[in-house]
DNA sequence: TATGAATGAGTCTTCATTCAT
DNA sequence: AATGAATGAAGACTCATTCAT
């Protein structure tokens, strides 16, 4: 018996924190990551107390959401690189097509606390070392193609994406500074 | 008798209201538009019956706090475009080193509150609009100056001030598309 | 087992809000109801949360308060009138030595803000509208005893108990009259 | 000089005083005893210093305002004992008309606070007793003048005047039992 | 294991009172 | 003497978190 007799309760409690991922992620972008945690509660159709039993405090729900948020990003990534025929057209798709990305940025700025939630959570940053690996795959195979000027993966791929996706902590006095002067001419 | 006779009342509180909102923009870049009202007052030296009077609740002031970036904002433009000797040179220097746009976009990100007080703020509105008029006046100098690309204009400047400066809202379905496509060739 | 799929948590409920009505009642006549929601609390033996859970603010708990004053003084009438052998002895009762009619009628009267909350509670209007019913049939038998001067039904009770039990606006201009005249006679 | 020098300050404070407690009887008629002293103080027209300046605190303005009530009561039964041509004329125009004796009243139970400074004021308690001194005499009148029930003078008008003007605790246990039996037959 | 009632610390906000001008 | 700005204590209310059922 490989499927013990857990796996029902396995699967009931898997939908729960699914649905309870799913109600969070849209309050957060609805109202901002203070949303009260029985709010979110309701909207995933479970009381509190089960939604503390599976994310002890509101830290860990937003590093869940955080997670599964970049997760969803990568499998766009993925899939874009797969299913276009150029590294060209993927990176087009993925910039002007992708929602996700947007709202996973969103979160990410959204707040003090969910910036700094994401910036010390470990698995994130491997979510999104392994998204920054595709995409750089991506500009070298777009310029190999001739569909991009060299001096665009550090560029403006970065201002849109990497700015985005990495670490840069907005807040601090130090400037990424854009690269701006060579983009503008 | 030299001053005016308001100017005793008038001086000590104009210089309570200046503080207040030092002390609230500083505050909330550095930890949102939530922090407590208490701590923004000792902050700026004030207690917190002092902060009221000015600011009957924290939506006018984080109104007065938006105005007061968006008036700095304006007239750092203004500085640049007075100052420079060309309009590209005004326009690298506001996009690469104006530490305040990103300041005051940053507020304006920063939570779906400030983020709405500002969106219904006709005052705030009213400087944006003044900010994008010189802004325009610049792009168009320096295209005839042939410093600048003939799409540009509408497009990157766009991207990274418009998207700024405009009431674009991100939370909404409706996707500005940052005209990528014409970017990334 | 013998209770409903609800009572464990319902009977405790119930309990609780049934202390907070009686500690709220008790403050409201000695202290006025401005005493602090946390008085409350603690003499119902509750934190301040689970007042707010039951009565979002002072007026529901003030509406409750006095939904419950008379519905008592509701029982009280009913009460009289069916134990009481005439219905001249079932209004000298209710006159005479009945506290909870004071009581009710102070709470009434004791502020601008309870006043308006009686004024415009549907609920409160029926049960008064129920109380009248049963005085005015008590008023009506006890003239066909030969107990009560005609003229006293409009006149005396409504002075001791409409004024009380209606919704008459003492701080309006109309003076409800008070059919003076005829009375001191 | 009989009127030195500062006659014309002294009229002026006067006429701050009186605007003061004319606005604070409206306001607490209106309001409760509760409105801000800045409120009473806009309404009349002078700074919240001024209003300091008359009343140390909100006791001592309710305590000017009781007596003021009061006073204006005395004036009014004084003016219907001379004016009116029998006894019985005075006290049914009283009864009837006075719109002074109804808002005096309304003062003195509107609230705990207002209740105590009332029991409390030794002054106040001097012009109840001059108002129940005339009364008396009215009602001793009317009787000689076989207008009225010899049971009516410690009955009725104490019912309606008694209970307001003396210093009967409602909230206390001891009901003052209103005669009712006597009056209903 | 899921639920939601209870708790109370943390914030917001008001307003009596003081005091510099 | 009059004014109204400043203060901060007090009270209203919310919500994260715990825990009995």
């Amino acid at each position: 018996m490989t499927a013990g007799p857990e796996t029902p309760l396995r699967s009931g409690a898997r939908r729960n924190r699914d649905q309870i991922i799913a109600a969070a992620k849209a309050m957060f972008l609805e109202l901002g990551p203070d949303v009260p945690m029985e709010g979110i509660a309701r909207q995933a159709g479970v009381g509190v107390g089960t939604l503390y039993r599976r994310f002890p405090d509101r830290v860990a729900l937003i590093r869940a959401v955080a997670r599964h948020n970049f997760g969803t990003v990568l499998e766009q990534v993925r899939a874009a690189a797969d299913e276009e025929p150029t590294a060209w057209e993927a990176i087009v798709r993925l910039l002007s097509r992708s929602r996700e990305l947007r709202l996973t940025v969103q979160l990410a700025l959204v707040s003090p606390l969910s910036w700094a939630v994401i910036r010390d959570d470990e698995t994130t940053h491997e979510i999104q070392d392994e998204i920054m690996a595709v995409l750089d795959d991506l500009v070298r195979s777009a310029q190999a193609e001739g569909k991009m000027r060299g001096d665009v993966g550090a560029g403006d791929l970065a201002v849109m994406c990497s700015l985005l996706l990495r670490r840069v902590d907005l807040a601090s006095g130090k400037d990424p500074d854009l690269i701006l002067d060579r983009r503008w001419s």
